[in-house]
DNA sequence: CAATATAAGTTTACAGGGTAAATTAAAGGA
DNA sequence: TCCTTTAATTTACCCTGTAAACTTATATTG
């Protein structure tokens, strides 16, 4: 049916296909995860997705974006539920790490290495920022609050490369014995956050 | 030249070709190193390297294995090389992130999220073992000398999380402003170990 | 020494991948 | 009505990984 699509049409087509991406994924693994594949799933042709989307490449990075978007959102959740700034950075914390166990394969692709770099897709650096700027505002929270002497950015840094580098050594199955999921989502790393936050953890 | 064909043979024949991935791999990207592009560097028919790797994951195997190798001979020096348990967890933290930033391919795909799961490949397990050993003495020793309380287990864990997410974050573009690489070297990572081992951390 | 078995290596072939180019079909404006 | 415009499909190409058949050269055996 030619002529017009209005901006609501294709923004609603790529959604489809961002979705269907995202079943595939998760229900059959990365290789899965075809233009063939996709085109079935949306009961199109093979070269349809290729008018709504540069490349495969261009796909990939709008599921990666869909992904922060939903992440950034659970982190604004929960940093503004909460009062004062341990509690923030504790719920800010419990969120990240909800996230990640109840969405692995999103998470997965988010931060998979083997990804082209995001520095050419703007949506997606828009929204990996969002994400970005909610662990910085809770980890200024505790070097205001004094509960963290160091540079905000950097304490930022280590919170976040604690709560990935613990998620992503699970999910690839390095550690062993193995983290008991829940046991993790109750607070693992909330003893990262309370034993630096305890008492005069310096950062620089 | 058929009949025979040493283990030493083969063995050489099974590293020219790790060498070959892991070239192809630094230079030209993941999407070049290709059972095709593997053979001509090697001057060899296209399906001469399946004589000596099932398929193209286990050639990736072994290049991980391989590197996992290289990492834990890195770690195991730092940790004989330094004496008292706060001065070898700190060598072995200067040593991983030395490791990290000087083969920054090698390490992308040993912890690389879509890679096979490393179960299937003995030689791989080993390898990546012998790495886990060191982190857990080294983080033993902290525990035994009374400079963090805690589980053993959970707290190598935990310092290894936080130099891996460190280094995953930092390679993959997310840490803006960007960590100076030298910085990094000379010891962002040892405040981690420092801030806890300070004085009194308690990890449960 | 000649014949044969065996194993290293190559050639050929195929299904499935991403995507460029040509083609078709449907709708709005003249 | 016809023509332009554009969504969508069809076709085609080259590149993957790898199975199967074939070639070639030695080591063993008669």
């Amino acid at each position: 049916m030619p002529r017009a699509l209005s901006p609501a049409e294709v923004e609603a087509f790529r959604d489809r296909l961002c979705a269907a991406a995202e079943r595939l994924f998760a229900e059959h693994g990365p290789q899965a995860v075809t233009m063939r594949q996709l085109a079935v799933a949306l009961g199109v042709s093979p070269m349809t997705p290729y008018r709504y989307f540069r490349d495969k490449d261009d796909i990939l990075a709008a599921v990666r974006a869909s992904g922060f978007e939903r992440f950034a959102i659970a982190l604004e959740a929960a940093y503004r539920a909460a009062d004062g700034p341990l509690e923030r950075s504790l719920a800010v914390g419990r969120a990240y790490v909800g996230f990640a166990l109840k969405n692995p394969d999103a998470y997965r692709l988010m931060f998979d290495l083997s990804q082209p770099n995001e520095a050419d897709y703007p949506d997606l650096v828009a929204a990996s920022r969002r994400a970005r700027d909610i662990m910085a505002g809770q980890a200024t929270g505790l070097v205001e609050a004094g509960l963290i002497e160091g540079d905000p950015v950097l304490v930022s840094h280590m919170l976040w490369a604690a709560l990935h580098g613990g998620l992503v050594l699970q999910l690839a199955g390095k550690l062993s014995p193995a983290i008991d999921p829940s046991a993790l989502r109750r607070g693992a790393f909330e003893a990262i956050i309370r034993g630096l936050a305890g008492r005069g953890a310096v950062l620089s």
